[in-house]
DNA sequence: GTCTATATCCAGATAGAC
DNA sequence: GTCTATCTGGATATAGAC
């Protein structure tokens, strides 16, 4: 057929993972995810008997890393550091006001909700960020010699990113995450600039 | 006695916002606002009888701009932009380690939750950072002569704030603000000197 | 205005028929 | 392995005694 549906286990994982996303942690009942899903309530318990936590950690760790890929795939082939900075800001302003300004970060909600009161989750997201700052390092070390200034840099992505996602979200205008945008370019530019 | 507490109300407030702050908007449960704040529980309906989303409302609209007085407080009476700047994003590393990583921004969490699930709430947040962007354009206005580029400064160190909130939370490390800061001093930095 | 008791609903979780 | 029915607790919200 090629159209066949995907099994059980793999249609209440994407139903999660969009209403953690959209909702938070707390803010997602099962019952939603098993409506979303197609799923019998008693199969989320099937395949994840750890019950909301085991479905938010594997959630965690399954879409931060997705979700590097994707960010990652728009600039690794890049041979102008600055260009493909810029453009990937601006694909991801394209893709939250396509979204109604709901599919931004699928983590970061829930990273603010457990920061506090869930260390296991709190731990998973954690070490998603984690190995997004070290992917980061990694490609900014293409264009600067100090791994410190490489590491800086890489969290400065994130963290603009983050913080546009924040604002536009809030104002329904994805026009913070353009300004982020041309902020990391001059951040890089400078950067790059005194490392030449 | 100068030691008087004060009233049912204001208990009310400052519990609610503090709950709010650290376990979010479906989190935190009136009963535990109650219960933290010492009120009986019936009167959380008395003195806010929209519920729980008047409070909500009423922490966003009053806490957002106490925050913003708070840090506006760092730099106001700056004659050094860049050397304000730094104090001011290594200051609030020392508050979030000091309060065990929990009291970083007072809304944040609450707009990534409301954002796509509660209008009312989201045009709240969305007005608070408004009002937080509005102030960063004058203050930055003080240093360069573009009004387009004080907007993207004052919301480029709204953004590096609240990313670094995010990733040092989940790290429970404040070196991620460290980072924020000195990369809002780069890029004020490099304004500066385009302005002159 | 303070406080308790309760109504109603929905959450997470489980038991067990099929 | 699929699905339904249910348990138990806690949520928001309200009624009403004091």
């Amino acid at each position: 057929m090629g159209t066949a549906q995907p099994d059980t286990r793999t249609r209440i994982r994407e139903a999660a993972a969009m209403l953690f996303r959209r909702n938070g942690f707390p803010g997602t009942g099962l019952k939603s995810i098993a409506a979303e899903s197609g799923a019998p309530f008693g199969s989320i318990y099937h395949f994840f008997p750890g019950g909301k936590e085991q479905l938010a950690e594997d959630t965690i760790r399954t879409t931060g890393p997705e979700y590097m890929r994707l960010v990652l795939s728009l600039i690794e082939e890049a041979t102008d550091p600055l260009e493909a900075l810029g453009e990937a800001f601006d694909a991801a302003a394209a893709t939250l006001a396509a979204t109604d300004y709901a599919d931004a970060c699928p983590i970061a909600t829930m990273a603010l909700e457990v920061a506090s009161t869930n260390e296991r989750l709190r731990i998973a997201t954690a070490e998603v960020f984690a190995d997004w700052v070290e992917v980061g390092i990694r490609w900014f070390a293409r264009w600067v010699d100090d791994p410190a200034t490489a590491r800086e840099l890489a969290q400065s992505m994130i963290m603009l990113l983050e913080g546009a996602f924040l604002l536009s979200r809030a104002a329904r205008d994805p026009e913070p995450i353009h300004a982020a945008g041309r902020s990391m370019v001059a951040l890089t530019r400078t950067a790059i600039e005194r490392s030449a």
